[in-house]
DNA sequence: ACGGTTCTCGAACGCTGTTCGAGGCTGTGC
DNA sequence: GCACAGCCTCGAACAGCGTTCGAGAACCGT
């Protein structure tokens, strides 16, 4: 990869996790940054938005290694034995809530991006970034394991549920603060993952 | 109010429906609709961006109403009785459901809206608006005479749950679909509330 | 050493939201 | 009846944006 490629990526993620807008994101002071011109962006990933597009993928490949070390770490914890219904849900869920809530972490990246594809625009774009990355597949077997009563499809909508809680999480504090009172300290990584957990982990219970 | 302004809102609204990503949104198409100048949208709103959270308030009222309409209308229903669970979590996602999906609805406006929130820059402007129309306290007497186990602040918890799940379908389609594997048809308002109380509705169920 | 590809740069284009001052209305007090 | 505010509208102007384009530099295989 073309060295400038490679830098204006580094630089796009640098400046992604220190701005508060996606607004603040301009080709301009990516190329400064980088030591380049705003041309270069265009000439080298076709349009800001992809140059945008490039670096979250970056990001979700380390968060999905993360999510499958933390899934890995329960299963082999618990062998022979499967691993146990929480632990699955919060190897799914707990990464990215760590990450956003993490001082020094890149997930920022990801939350202007979400916001980013949001917009509309061409959803093309983004559309094998979240069939690929965002798949979970992995998963799959071992909530299969834990609810055979469940279908292939009811345990993917059930994982569905559960990302948009964590998404929920990441994106709304300020209403979640409010619904709940202030009582749930939402910067508390853990305490908040034991919360999804604790709604989630319904839902694969076998029906009365 | 002006008629200006209220014209101005109205266009908005409108442009809002047609209108793919909200950068299509710009000061002189809503001007030009509006058989005004562009200057005059920062003279009666202050910005762009009030314009349209004050658009946003008024499409949110009308949802919020029907949200009520239809939790009263299951609270009459089942009276004497304590209305079903079920019929309550409906009253309180419903609506958004049903009005993401329908061609002709408002919803665009509230979905364009949220993607702008989500964009960063002064969480202030949306302050208001989130804690003021969002929240949800109507139904927290009703959530609590069906799980008087639950402690205020976990049903507000567990509201919020429910409201993530459904900004995951009205925001993530295609994620949605991808991983049930094509099973639930998304664009079926019943069945995608039917799949929604189904997983919602064991978070308010007394624990074995 | 040459020819072709790859890359970099700066100027330019058309667009954006917002600001500002000039002017037009309207209504009130004298 | 007139003058003065107040509110409103408009057009020009401004700084900024992402992207395009052509000229040239740098590199590389032949």
């Amino acid at each position: 990869m073309n060295p400038t490629a490679t830098k204006l990526i580094d630089v796009c993620e640098q400046l992604l996790c220190e701005i508060d807008s996606i607004d603040e994101l301009t080709a301009r002071r990516l190329a400064t940054r980088a030591g380049t011109t705003p041309s270069s962006v265009s000439y080298h990933f076709g349009s800001q938005e992809q140059l945008v597009i490039a670096t979250a993928e970056r990001v979700y490949k380390r968060l999905n290694a993360e999510r499958l070390s933390q899934l890995n770490a329960a299963a082999q914890h618990a062998s022979p034995n499967p691993p146990a219904l929480e632990d699955i849900i919060a190897a799914l869920i707990g990464p990215s809530v760590r990450w956003s809530l993490e001082p020094g972490s890149r997930y920022p990246v990801l939350s202007h991006f979400t916001a980013m594809a949001q917009r509309g625009g061409n959803p093309e774009l983004y559309r094998h970034v979240i069939e690929g990355i965002e798949h979970h597949r992995v998963f799959m077997p071992y909530f299969r394991l834990l609810a055979p009563w469940l279908s292939e499809a009811e345990i993917g909508w059930r994982m569905s549920c559960a990302l948009g809680i964590r998404s929920q999480v990441t994106r709304s504090r300020l209403r979640n603060e409010v619904l709940t009172n202030h009582t749930i300290d939402f910067s508390n990584a853990g305490e908040v993952i034991d919360h999804i957990v604790a709604v989630v982990a319904p839902m694969f219970r076998k029906p009365a």
